[in-house]
RNA sequence: GCUGGCGUAGCUCAGUCCGGUAGAGCAGCUGAUUUGUAAUCAGCCGGUCGGGGGUUCGAAUCCCUCCGCCAGCUCCA
C-alpha cells in the first residue's frame, strides 16, 4: 500500500497509509491527542478528523486550545440543537444554523412559536444526546439521492439549499447524528467527531426570522444559544451578558436622570438637566478640538425644499427615511444629513485654491424616519445630532487631510481612554467614477493610515459607491465594539452640486469632499460612554461633579459657602440639605454615581475643611476646601479617566 | 415595516389563566428625629389598569383595533 507523508507544525513528519483518516495522525502522536482532537487543518483547510489523507500534506490538529475550536464547537452545537428539535417537534423543518460571534442559532419552521419551556426541553434533550456521545458522521451523498431524501423527509428548504449551493456537483456533503432516529443535515462542516465533545452550551432566546432574511419569505422561528469549550468560559460569558444588562444606557440613563422618552415622540430623547449638561460638555469639547484644527462651525437649515434632495440623490435613494413637510403647496423635508447644506454653503461664494481645505462643522439636529421596529434607546433614534463635518479639498490635499483626520480621531479617543481599530473599505463592484481615481484615493488613504501609525484591516469592495472610506471601531470596557468614526471620500456630490474652486491656473476645478465624524452621533456616543463607564463618568464629564452633604441642619450654612466656592471655581456642585442621616445621603449620591461627596459637620465647619469621599474609594479624610478645588480642577483639566483619590491627585501634582 | 413578547401608581412588580369595582416595596408629601461615611420612624397622597371600540348585569382580566416598549428580522450549507 502506498504511503503519504504528513508534516506537523513542529516540522517533524509521520508516514501513514494513503487514505488514512486524519484522526490516525493524532493517534500516531499520542492517545491523549487522539482524545483531545476536534478537527484538523490540512494544508490550511479546516476538515473533519474523518477526512482521508490522499496525498502528502501539512497537518495541524485542532484541539480546544486552537483558535478554530470555538466556531467549530458552536456550529456542531447548532446541529445538536437541530437534532433535538426534530426529535421533540416532529414535522419541524430546518433552515440554516451557523456559528455567530456570540454563539450560534438555528432557524426552524414549526407549527407554533417556541416558548421558554420549549427551550428547557430542547436543552435537556441536547444534554441527553451529548451524554450519549453520538458520532457526527460525514457522508458524501449522490446529489440526486440527497435531494430525494430531503424532499421525502419534508424539508423543502434543505432541498432549495442543495439546489442553490451545489449546482454542478455530483455529490453533496451531509452529516448524520446517529440516534434512534438518525438526524441528517446538509452541511459542508466540518464538525467535532462526536456529540460528547460538546459540554458547555446554553439556549438563550427565541425570535422570529425569515427564510434568507426576506420578510416576504417563509416565516421561521430562530433559537439562539451559545457554546464554549469549557463550563468556565460559558459562565464567564453569561456573567458578561449580565454585566452588559446592568450597564444598559436606557436603565442607567433613567436612574441617573440623564434623559427620558415619551410615546408621543418615539425615537427622540428628552434630555433632562444632567443629560443636557453631559451633551453640552461633549459638544463643547468637540468645538475645542475642532476650532484649532481649522474647522468653521456653521448652522444650516433644518428643513429644505425637495429640490435639494432631488439634486443630492436622497429623494431617489433615501426618501422612505425622510420626514416630509408640506408648506404652501411645496414639499419640504427635515434634513437627514448635513452634506447638502454644506455643499450649498460651499457654493455660496467663489473659492480659491488658496482657501482649501475648507472645513464645515455642524451639530444641528438631524431627523431620519427609521422603521418603528428598529428604534432602540439612544443607539437607534429618529432625531439626533452628529459631530459632522465636510472637508473640501483639492485632489492633491487628500492624503494630508486624511492623515490629519486620523490623528484627530486618535486624539479624541485617547481623551476618553477608548481603544479603537481602523478598517479601510475599497472600491465596490458598483461604483461611480474611473478606476484610476479610485486607485489613487485608496493609495492616499493607506499612506495616511501608515503615516499616522494606525494599524488597519481592509474590507475589500465595502466602500460606498461614491468613494472609499475608513471606519473606526471603538472597544468599550466590556469588550464590545461600536462603530463610531468614519472618514469617507466623495467624488460624486461635488459633481452633483457643481462645486468648484479657481485654481492657480485661473480655471475652475472640482474639489473632493471628505465626509467625517468622530463621535458619530452624540446620542449613540453618549450611550457608548454610559455603558463604557457604567454611568460613573470621569470628573470632566460627570454632569454633577460634587455633592456637599451636611451632617445636620446647622451645617447647611457652611455647606452653602462651600458650594459657592466650588461653583465659582467652575465645578458643578450642589448641596443636599434634606433632613436625612449622612448614610442615606451618601447612599443616594453613590447610586447617582457622583464622583465626589464632601461631608461637612462640626469639625469641618470649624476648620474650613471638607471630608472628601470618592465614589470609588470611600472616605479620603479631611482637606482644606482650596486644596480640594485645586485637585479637582486639575482632574477636570487632564480629563483623567476613573476617579482617583484627591490625595493621590495632589501627590501627583506635587511630584511634577 | 414584519414576527413574538410585554404595557397595572414616578420606578420595580403582584393581581389576568378561572370576569365581581386594584395591591406591595421604593420614590413623593407631612410630622417626629439633628443625625459622622451605602437606606431613622410614623402617617398620608398617588392608578382613565397604554388609547379607542366590543361582549357581559358586571371587564385590569375575554374579543377587535390603534399606540408605545423589548427582542429578533442571513454573521449565509
Amino acid at each position: 500500500m502506498s504511503q503519504v507523508t504528513v508534516t506537523l507544525p513542529d516540522g517533524s513528519s509521520r508516514q501513514l497509509a494513503a487514505g488514512s483518516p486524519v484522526r490516525e495522525v493524532a493517534a500516531a502522536i499520542s492517545p491523549r491527542l487522539a482524545e483531545a482532537a476536534l478537527a484538523a487543518v490540512v494544508d490550511d483547510r479546516l476538515v473533519d478528523l474523518s477526512t482521508p489523507l490522499a496525498a502528502d500534506a501539512r497537518v495541524r490538529l485542532v484541539t480546544d486550545k486552537s483558535p478554530e475550536a470555538l466556531g467549530l464547537t458552536r456550529h456542531s452545537t447548532a446541529h445538536l440543537m437541530a437534532a433535538a428539535v426534530t426529535a421533540l417537534f416532529p414535522g419541524a423543518q430546518c433552515g440554516i444554523g451557523p456559528a455567530i460571534d456570540e454563539g450560534f442559532f438555528y432557524d426552524f419552521v414549526v407549527s407554533r412559536p417556541f416558548v421558554p419551556e420549549d427551550l428547557e426541553a430542547i436543552e435537556a434533550k441536547m444534554r441527553e444526546l451529548a451524554t450519549a456521545d453520538l458520532p457526527y458522521q460525514r457522508q458524501s451523498w449522490p446529489r440526486e439521492e440527497a435531494l430525494a431524501y430531503f424532499a421525502q423527509r419534508g424539508e423543502p428548504l434543505k432541498v432549495q439549499l442543495i439546489q442553490e449551493k451545489t449546482a454542478g456537483q455530483s455529490h453533496v456533503s451531509c452529516y448524520a447524528i446517529k440516534d434512534r432516529d438518525t438526524f441528517v443535515d446538509f452541511c459542508v462542516g466540518p464538525h467535532v467527531p462526536s456529540s460528547g465533545k460538546l459540554k458547555a452550551f446554553k439556549l438563550l432566546s427565541t425570535s422570529n426570522a425569515y427564510w434568507k432574511g426576506d420578510a416576504s419569505s417563509t416565516p421561521m422561528q430562530r433559537i439562539y444559544g451559545t457554546a464554549f469549550l469549557s463550563e468556565k468560559d460559558l459562565k464567564a460569558h453569561l456573567k458578561q451578558v449580565e454585566e452588559a444588562k446592568a450597564r444598559d444606557h436606557r436603565r442607567v440613563g433613567r436612574e441617573t436622570g440623564l434623559f427620558t422618552f415619551h410615546p408621543w415622540a418615539p425615537g427622540a430623547a428628552f434630555w433632562l438637566g444632567k443629560g443636557t449638561t453631559l451633551y453640552n460638555t461633549l459638544a463643547n469639547y468637540m468645538r475645542e478640538v475642532l476650532f484649532p484644527a481649522g474647522y468653521v462651525e456653521v448652522k444650516t437649515p433644518l428643513i429644505f425644499n425637495k429640490a435639494l434632495w432631488e439634486r443630492s440623490g436622497h429623494w431617489k435613494h433615501y426618501r422612505q427615511n425622510m420626514f416630509l413637510v408640506e408648506s404652501e403647496g411645496e414639499t419640504m423635508s427635515l434634513k437627514p444629513m448635513n452634506c447638502p447644506g454644506h455643499f450649498l454653503t460651499f457654493a455660496s461664494e467663489m473659492r480659491s485654491y488658496r482657501d482649501l481645505p475648507i472645513r464645515f462643522h455642524e451639530q444641528t439636529p438631524l431627523h431620519r424616519n427609521e422603521a418603528s421596529g428598529v428604534l432602540s434607546g439612544l443607539t437607534r433614534v429618529r432625531q439626533f445630532s452628529q459631530d459632522d463635518a465636510h472637508c473640501f479639498v483639492r485632489p492633491d490635499q487628500i492624503g494630508e487631510e486624511v492623515e490629519r483626520l486620523i490623528r484627530l480621531v486618535q486624539r479624541v479617543y485617547g481623551d476618553f481612554g477608548l481603544p479603537f481599530s481602523a478598517k479601510l473599505s475599497t472600491r465596490p463592484d458598483e461604483f461611480l467614477g474611473d478606476v484610476a481615481t479610485w486607485d489613487h484615493a485608496e493609495t492616499e488613504l493607506k499612506t495616511a493610515l501608515e503615516h499616522a501609525g494606525m494599524a488597519y484591516t481592509v474590507n475589500e469592495k465595502d466602500g460606498a459607491f461614491y468613494g472609499p472610506k475608513i471606519d473606526f471601531d471603538v472597544t468599550d470596557a466590556i469588550g464590545r465594539k461600536w462603530q463610531c468614526a468614519t472618514i469617507q471620500l466623495d467624488y460624486q456630490q461635488p459633481e452633483n452640486f457643481d462645486l468648484k474652486y479657481i485654481g492657480a491656473d485661473n480655471t475652475e476645478h472640482r474639489p473632493v469632499v471628505i465626509h467625517r465624524a468622530i463621535f458619530g452621533s452624540f446620542e449613540r456616543f453618549i450611550a457608548l460612554l454610559i455603558e463604557h463607564y457604567a454611568g460613573a463618568f470621569p470628573l470632566w464629564l460627570a454632569p454633577l461633579q460634587v455633592r456637599v452633604l451636611p451632617i445636620a441642619d446647622r451645617h447647611a450654612g457652611y455647606g452653602r459657602t462651600v458650594v459657592a466656592r466650588l461653583a465659582a471655581a467652575g465645578l458643578r456642585a450642589e448641596l443636599d440639605e434634606r433632613q436625612e442621616k449622612i448614610g442615606y445621603k451618601i447612599r443616594e449620591a453613590q447610586l447617582q454615581k457622583i464622583p465626589y461627596m464632601l461631608v461637612i459637620g462640626d469639625r469641618e465647619a470649624d476648620d474650613g475643611t471638607v471630608a472628601v469621599r470618592t465614589r470609588a474609594g470611600g472616605d479620603q479624610g479631611a482637606q482644606a476646601v482650596d486644596a480640594f478645588v485645586v485637585a479637582a480642577l486639575e482632574e477636570v483639566q487632564t480629563r483623567r479617566a476613573g476617579s482617583p483619590t484627591v490625595g493621590a491627585t495632589l501627590a501627583a501634582a506635587q511630584s511634577r
